[in-house]
DNA sequence: CTTTCTGCAAACGATTTGCAGCAGC
DNA sequence: GCTGCTGCAAATCGTTTGCAGAAAG
């Protein structure tokens, strides 16, 4: 639950996610070999990529920039999904053809996501904290209705710039 | 996309959605007319079904509601997604294993959902105006990165009352 | 060496679709 | 009576899984 290496986003930083890639992977490799699996060379490809991604990418995605990495997608899926239950990968239903994968908020970040309602494609999205404090608020009431709230998902669908141009 | 029954909510009423009946069927009558479509049998009872349900359904819970009324599954689907094209219903997709339905917030209002992840019931949720507007004011944001919103999507997610009594 | 991975190919399962007969207007 | 809708069964397609051989430690 604890972890040394959370990056904490102030908000004042356009560009996507610097998480140094050495903390990364010790990270990521201890929290494989506390579950004992191995941080294989497939498994750190995958990753890289998701680093490297900095927003949620498809498996077709993962495949392609790990070109030459020769992951066949079998595999690809299987270490996502095992990456999932070691808290290192989160799976993001895009509701388009492909799921999408990005990095654990442990790693990353608290963030949201914007979502082009044209070509699927995903970019993280920051809010600022008096808007996540808002959120927390909410928390109480959904608790009226039963339900015990443990997180929150707050996605702003539109156009990218590149699917704005095709109209 | 003008229309006149829209529902207004307001915030103040916890129950779940007191859609008038007779106003939502000529509506969507009116909408599939508008498409050259008719208001066959099997859609009106999904349209009722869905109105019923007063939160998102997955196809398995449709055709046991609607029970008798022998819909195919495939015909449901159809009617479904048909229903979509015309603005009259609203894929919700839960990320578990069925896609689920809900009647269009031009029908039922604007809300966001409580979802349980641990199995998959989504309910409806509405929040203080107040917070709508602060998300409004992030569409400004999200500009400045080059995406053009319509919409968004704001889900709690955690564990609903019959799903808490089971740990 | 032993255990855990990987690729391959087959299996799955939700959703979609072609087609011939039925229903709405 | 047309035209559009429905059920049935087959096809899709992203994702999962069984298995035999290949790596990790």
């Amino acid at each position: 639950m604890s972890e040394g290496s959370v990056v904490v986003m102030d908000g004042s930083d356009p560009s996507p996610d610097p998480v140094d890639l050495e903390d990364l992977h010790v990270t990521v490799g201890r929290r494989l070999r506390a579950a004992s699996m191995r941080y294989s060379r497939s498994r750190f490809s995958v990753v890289e990529v998701l680093a490297a991604g900095g927003r949620p990418l498809t498996l077709p995605e993962i495949l392609a920039a790990g070109h030459g990495s020769g992951l066949a997608q079998s595999s690809a899926y299987r270490n996502l999904g095992e990456l999932v239950e070691v808290g290192v990968v989160r799976r993001v239903e895009s509701g388009y053809e492909h799921s999408r994968f990005e990095l654990h908020e442990s790693l990353t970040g608290h963030h949201h996501h914007l979502v082009c309602i044209e070509c699927g494609r995903v970019d993280d999205f920051e809010v600022p904290d008096e808007f996540e404090a808002g959120i927390e608020g909410l928390v109480g009431e959904a608790a009226a209705r039963g339900f015990r709230i443990e997180s929150h998902r707050f996605d702003m669908l539109g156009r990218c710039s590149t699917c704005q141009e095709k109209v």
